[in-house]
DNA sequence: AATAATTTTTAGACATACCTAAAAATATAA
DNA sequence: TTATATTTTTAGGTATGTCTAAAAATTATT
């Protein structure tokens, strides 16, 4: 059974991995969980002890199958959570981080996929990450900003990359929220903003903006 | 901010003192949060430090209206949480509290009274037991088994008061869910078993059963 | 009221998870 | 390649929350 400190650990090495076995620095991982480098190396031998980890001084630490496992399932909740927390209970995508930091530490395998049933099998979080599913398993389309989508296609709104609350008052104010269909009418070179069409009315988005509304492709 | 552990320690004094303020033993402490006396010795010494309880050695503690409003917020959590298990992630009864012992710990007010919104501001949560409301009142009526209600009153399943998986699956034949109301059309006294009416249909229970049915009075 | 039994507290340890400061290993630069 | 800088580990310490064993206080018994 893991503890609470060992699954963020997980998390941060899946993190800084990319998704991967590869290995990581300890500093790194003191870094990414506001920590001590002392205290990761403390708790690497921890992990190792558990067979969560590989590890070998001074080279870094990469996960094992098994721990790539926990720290998976860690995050399906983390995400699941999210959904839930924006789409039953009304929160904003920028308000739910902290509570799904709290959630995704609740164990029954049981419970999270009821969860996911009863969310309809979301394939992506309100901030556009993927969703693994029972399985571990990632959705096979990924999500990409809306900048990236060609000329007269469709996407459909999956989340966003930055949820600063005066951003998402704007997107609020352009009618743009989860699950909105969003057509590129023309992308502008001189300063990559684009023409985009939602429902049936044309507006006009800066980069920055196109940047930031990820979508998956129709 | 309190722990985990803390946490913990004031539900259990709250319920041994009978939703109360008076003062109980460290040894009943130990014995329904099932550790040492020396323990709750420790434990409370901390909660005296941050006013949570008033504590006279050797002679018991007492939670303060502080310690007396955390335990509430809490039990508040646990209820609610088993009504969303119960009721949207459709569990049985006797499988929420373990996973609700883990959930009621979760903190963001906003997200307790968003989650009591979404569920209808229940009353009962699925054992019976009342829930208190955002300003940590229980509601006015309170439940009662079966066997309490006069011939021909109608009531409403509230909850059970025992949560045997056969017991649960005997309810279940019987067409008895929440919500479900429920006349009382005789009392026999030889046994003290009831016959009831549900939804226009005689059935006859026995006392065993009828004093684990709870229900509000309508 | 004195003794026995029980309850409660204290004293000293242990595990987890963190810290600081110093030592050791590795990487970088002259 | 030697000196310097950086990274990582070790050593020793702290706070939380638990434990056992022994001491102290309270309650019950004769």
């Amino acid at each position: 059974m893991t503890t609470l400190a060992e699954e963020n650990y997980l998390k941060a090495i899946l993190k800084l991995s990319n998704n991967s076995f590869e290995s990581v620095s300890t500093n790194s991982i003191a870094k990414e969980i506001d920590t001590k480098a002392s205290s990761v190396t403390d708790m690497i031998k921890k992990l190792t002890d558990k067979n969560l980890v590989n590890y070998q001084p001074y080279k870094g630490v990469g996960l094992t199958k098994l721990g790539y496992d926990t720290a998976i399932t860690v995050i399906r909740k983390h995400r699941l959570w999210e959904v839930f927390l924006v789409t039953k209970l009304q929160f904003q995508w920028d308000e739910v981080h902290e509570i799904a930091e709290q959630l995704e530490h609740v164990k029954s395998k049981k419970m999270v996929n009821r969860l996911d049933k009863f969310l309809g099998f979301p394939k992506y979080d309100p901030h556009g990450e993927p969703i693994p599913n029972s399985d571990g398993i990632f959705p096979s389309t990924f999500s990409k900003p809306i900048s990236e989508l060609n000329i007269n296609k469709i996407g459909q709104v999956i989340g966003v990359s930055q949820d600063n609350p005066t951003f998402l008052q704007y997107l609020d104010s352009l009618k743009i929220k989860l699950g909105t269909k969003i057509e590129v009418i023309n992308k502008i070179a001189f300063d990559n903003s684009c023409e985009i069409k939602i429902e049936n009315k044309l507006t006009h988005v800066s980069a920055e903006v196109a940047q930031n509304i990820l979508i998956k492709e129709l």
